[in-house]
DNA sequence: GTCTATATGTTGATAGAC
DNA sequence: GTCTATCAACATATAGAC
């Protein structure tokens, strides 16, 4: 059912997702979806939260893979482009459809996305302590790293069978570039 | 009615706005929104092709700025980063609603962006002859810069007063270091 | 061009049988 | 937990008066 819902947000988005959408696509009745989700929205709000701990993650993992800050960054954003790709239609919800939940469920979303931030701040100043990186905007740059591997939703297809690892790669090697690794 | 339109789609998505939302924004009936477009698809297609038409002048114009690779790709990147905020709620619909378009009509638009990826990739190749830029992936990077600049749409918001042009400036720096500018 | 009124289908969500 | 059946609200779009 959540991957159902996956899906059909992915593809419509979530205002253009009907509930018998979502059931029909799980091959269940449209009353099936209430068993389980009290809303449309909760089933959003489910979606949302397992994704970004999922990528949270997953950046997290990456972040501490290594205690080289180039290496660590290297990581760090050819995993988090790579969890975008490979999770693409799950990615797209994540990132494209907060403005869906309900008041309380966005802070809760909104929150957690801080952590995302703080992180990559956090492997941008490593490098910088380390006399490796040369940074002016700390939290600006953290954003753009952040924005090459966020991107990647709005536009792959896994379907098209594109390498994505070799997309990943290239971001990696820029975000080195762009924290000045010298 | 093409603006109440762009702010009720940048809000609530197309599939999330109902041509009634759009009409009783524009201060008027549901049915004036039929006077002016034969659908809502048709709707979106009007504010969709009149985007990337700006956006792309935009970007072409910034490129004629300048005759040095280096400056003009800075000049692109600032434009173009300049343009997704000034421009936030139009450019969100330009870049996340695609999918709702007809085929025939998403066909049209398509056609349009792969002009962006074309400019840029010019832009690139044009710092590499120079000897100005190191690139292996030209399309790849290219479209890591486009991402840098469309981004923006996902979470700059103009009411919340962050410094447009500051950001845009550090996205045009950022170009430059990913190029390898030297 | 604008409106009111409305046709026709779809929506989110519930009731109650099995 | 699953279904069928259904409700009330809402959707897109049209008709026809002014």
């Amino acid at each position: 059912m959540l991957d159902a819902a996956v899906d059909a947000f992915a593809e419509r988005g979530f205002g253009g997702t009907s509930t018998r959408d979502v059931a029909v696509r799980a091959g269940r009745s449209p009353a099936a979806v209430y068993v389980h989700y009290d809303s449309k929205e909760a089933l959003l709000y489910a979606i949302s939260l397992e994704g970004h701990m999922a990528a949270l993650d997953c950046l997290k993992l990456a972040y501490a893979s290594s205690e080289d800050p180039a290496a660590r960054l290297h990581a760090m954003v050819f995993a988090f482009s790579d969890w975008h790709m490979e999770n693409a239609r799950l990615a797209r919800v994540v990132q494209y459809e907060l403005h869906a939940l309900s008041k309380v469920h966005r802070a809760d979303i909104v929150s957690l996305r801080r952590r995302f931030h703080r992180v990559m701040v956090g492997a941008v100043r490593d490098g910088i302590r380390a006399g490796q990186f040369q940074v002016d905007d700390v939290n600006g740059t953290a954003r753009a790293l952040l924005s090459l591997c966020i991107d990647l939703v709005r536009w792959f297809d896994p379907a098209r069978g594109r390498n994505s690892r070799a997309i990943a790669q290239l971001n990696a090697d820029l975000a080195l570039r762009m924290v000045g690794d010298v």
